[in-house]
DNA sequence: TTAGCCCCGCCTGGTTCCAT
DNA sequence: ATGGAACCAGGCGGGGCTAA
């Protein structure tokens, strides 16, 4: 590994040797100088123009004219980018550290936790949560979070006229009604019951739609090709809306992760 | 008491992304 | 192209816990 700088006694150490003499330095007005490379540059905290370096012959530590690395970046520039670096690496952490906090009071029974645990008590906890609230929104028009279209025969309908259930799941996008709509209409469909609900940013829309029985033909034939057609359709629509053009910021992922702002994360935690 | 283990915070080098 | 910001992994030391 490289090396590491230590802001109390401006000395900076190999890191091959720093778990021998880290606490040493730290604790002790000594520095591991004798053991170390005799060229070792010592530097000076970052409000130092130059370091320091043991002098082989008077045996004793003088100051080190400024060095300029590879790419010509002079020492203090690194040291100074060393500091910011830790210091950003510490709001970091702190920022992750909050948010686990955060998820901490959000479950119960997790104070003692390790962070490992703790995710994994998390992990449990939203699963749990989604199969409840799948389950309890079964029979009714709670929009989930997955895009679905349905065509299925509607058993209460009225005599002489062929009834079928249209529900489609998807973003709540205004502009999908309409389409909707005109598709349906295409079908000499007549609309008996509309049902909208949106919830988080989703719709789901559910349709009785009804049409009359003709006489003399395969009404079960002509059903099943009107609920394959009606399920194509609506299908194609949502592909419309959901193509790559149309995927939300959020949802396009690079190899690196990036942080994504939703909101304070200092409000978040509190 | 002490060795061993685990968890955690910290530092750092390397890498990637993004704005300029 | 470059510098800054952020992410990630690896290494280290400290502290708490536990079994011998």
């Amino acid at each position: 590994m490289g090396s590491s700088f230590d802001w109390n006694s401006g000395i900076v150490f190999d890191n091959n040797i720093t778990g021998f003499f880290n606490g040493f330095a730290q604790n002790s007005p000594f520095s591991p100088l004798g053991i170390h490379s005799e060229s070792l540059p010592l530097p000076l905290p970052p409000s130092s123009s130059s370091s320091l370096v043991l002098d082989s012959e008077k045996g004793e530590l003088v100051r080190a004219p400024a060095k300029v690395d590879k790419k010509g970046k002079s020492e203090a520039k690194t040291i100074a980018a060393l500091k910011t670096h830790s210091e950003a690496e510490r709001r970091r952490r702190e920022r992750i550290n909050s948010h686990l906090s955060t998820l901490r009071s959000l479950v119960p029974f997790t104070d003692k936790m390790d962070k490992a645990s703790l995710l994994a008590e998390v992990i449990n906890n939203v699963k749990e949560l989604k199969r409840t609230t799948t389950e309890a929104c079964k029979g009714y028009a709670i929009p989930m979070d997955v895009n679905e279209v349905k065509v299925e025969p509607h058993k209460d309908g009225v005599q002489g006229l062929l009834c079928i259930k249209v529900s489609v799941c998807c973003e709540d996008r205004p502009e999908i009604f309409a389409d909707l709509r005109q598709v349906l209409e295409t079908f000499d469909l007549k609309t008996v019951k509309a049902e909208m609900s949106t919830l988080g940013g989703r719709m789901k829309n559910v349709f009785i739609m009804s049409r009359c029985i003709i006489e003399n033909i395969d009404n079960a034939e002509v059903h099943q090709q009107i609920t394959r057609s009606v399920h194509q359709a609506l299908t194609s629509i949502l592909d419309k809306y959901s193509g790559p053009e149309n995927l939300s910021p959020r949802l396009s992922h690079s190899d690196k992760r990036r942080r994504i702002s939703l909101f304070d994360s200092s409000s978040s935690s509190s």
